[in-house]
RNA sequence: GGCCCUGUCGUCUAACGGUUAGGACAGCGCUCUUUCAAGGCGCAAACACGGGUUCGAUUCCCGUCGGGGUCACCA
């Protein structure tokens, strides 16, 4: 049997992580399986379904590096529900009420109810084993608001029989209503799926990630200069492991290796502190030209780039550090004399005499072994430090000889003879 | 509160009856070093508790406690 999964968003706000996180794992099993996915908007909640957000879902799902076989909208499937729902009637197993509105007790509308056979309901979850409702709590619970406007419980029945949906692979806190689903299924003769309910992402206080637990939102971490790359790896090792100790998996290394049985039981706390320094390892993997395209570098910052690699854990921090702390290399620094001066001795001397001996060459290395013995000789601290801060004019910078490599023997020369000047 | 799910370092996790309970992130220390960052080395850090079962339980069973989810004419 070919392996049938659905990515069912509801475009009803922005694109949440745990959303991502879901629609990752139905496309990994289906695309593990040679299998097909669906991508549902699930937009019968017409006050509330916004398009906009629907692009914006389907726009992050693709940056991520997932695709679908079938793309279907609820809202244009209703002709679809009501003949289910009509029949569902006929046959006595579903039937209208004449009820007061919810919202607006003075009216009085149909909806739809189930009739509820009250029967034990056990299915075998994929990653939590079977699991037992006891249904007749449930009561006769409505399906439609009326004949034409079906609830998410009987649209999503209707859809994953109508599109052959295998796998049911959703967040457990869909747990609680697998079993209304399964009556409903039961009732309209569709085939029960496969459920496998996958742990909840938790935020530091360990409840449900949600909006006000922080960043949430996938676009906010592309907009942060994370990469999609980093983000599915990262994702998918939140509640899941290959059994072994490997953590860099690429969307194709995760589509071989993913298992709904290695899948974990409980909750996992979102951790913004791995996910950038995951991101910042796949940052690393980038060549100079990758990253300079990745980050939407303009190409005079190619020379800083195995120094944001060192430092830069997104994209936006790399844009920060081109602003502080790696001005330098772009600007010529303003200098403070106090600063200068501060490890004592001869400073003049010293910057006089480091200039000389600068060599002209692109590696720090030779740099470094051109000055290092007149640094040994004088002391390091009292030569090194004016000589670094006087090329980049900062307390905190690269190491000097890695600033002179970078600046060019001319420039870097300009900036000491600058700093010398200060001084007398 | 009812029902359901769940319980290994602070966090993500490995272990599928016998291990010095492993790795990663974060933390701390040392080293390198003029500073910062990076790197190298190292340290600290967990089986929730109580009963069973067993020669032996982190692992199996039961209970307690803890955490979470869910109880819509939302999805």
């Amino acid at each position: 049997m070919k392996v049938v999964t659905r990515i069912p968003p509801s475009p009803t706000g922005r694109l949440h992580i745990g959303t991502a996180r879901t629609a990752l794992f139905n496309y990994l099993y289906a695309r593990g399986k040679g299998g097909r996915v669906v991508f549902r908007s699930e937009d019968t909640d017409r006050a509330r379904s916004m398009r906009e957000f629907e692009d914006e879902i389907i726009e992050g799902l693709r940056w991520l590096g997932l695709s679908w076989d079938e793309f279907l909208r609820q809202s244009e499937r209703t002709n679809r529900y009501q003949e289910v729902l009509e029949k569902a009637v006929t046959s006595g197993k579903a039937y209208v009420s004449k009820e007061p509105k919810k919202d607006n007790p003075a009216e009085e509308v149909d909806v739809v109810r189930l009739k509820n056979p009250g029967t034990e309901v056990v299915f075998d979850d994929l990653v939590h084993g079977p699991i037992n409702t006891h249904t007749g709590e449930l009561g006769d619970f409505v399906i439609a608001r009326s004949m034409t406007d079906p609830l998410y419980h009987f649209a999503v029945v209707v859809d994953d029989m109508d599109s052959g949906v295998t796998h049911v692979i959703r967040g457990e806190d869909h747990i609680s209503n697998t079993a209304r689903q399964i009556l409903i299924q039961e009732a309209v003769g569709a085939p029960r799926p496969i459920y496998a309910h996958l742990p909840l992402i938790l935020d530091k206080k360990r409840t449900k990630l949600s909006k006000r637990s922080g960043a949430t939102s996938l676009m906010d971490y592309r907009a942060e200069g994370c990469m999609p790359e980093a983000m599915v790896n990262y994702l998918a090792l939140l509640g899941w492991n290959p059994g072994d100790e490997r953590e860099d998996f690429s969307l194709a290394e995760l589509v071989e290796d993913f298992s709904l049985e290695r899948v974990q039981k409980s909750g996992a706390s979102w951790d913004r502190d791995k996910l950038l320094s995951v991101n910042q390892r796949w940052m690393r993997k980038l060549t100079p030209d990758e990253y300079l395209a990745r980050g939407a570098f303009d190409e005079s910052v190619r020379k800083a780039v195995p120094l944001l690699k060192e430092r830069a854990h997104t994209f936006g921090e790399a844009r920060e550090l081109l602003k502080g702390e790696l001005a330098c290399l772009f600007a010529t620094p303003s200098l403070n004399r106090a600063l200068l001066t501060s490890k004592g001795g001869n400073t003049a001397r010293y910057l006089n005499d480091l200039m000389e001996l600068i060599p002209d060459s692109t590696e720090p290395e030779r740099v470094r072994a051109a000055l290092m013995s007149y640094a040994d000789k004088e002391g390091r601290g009292a030569t090194l430090w004016p000589l670094r801060y006087a090329l980049s004019g900062q307390e905190r910078s690269p190491d000097p000889f890695t600033l002179i490599a970078l600046l060019g023997k001319q420039t870097a020369t300009e900036r000491i003879r600058a700093a010398i000047a200060i001084l007398s």
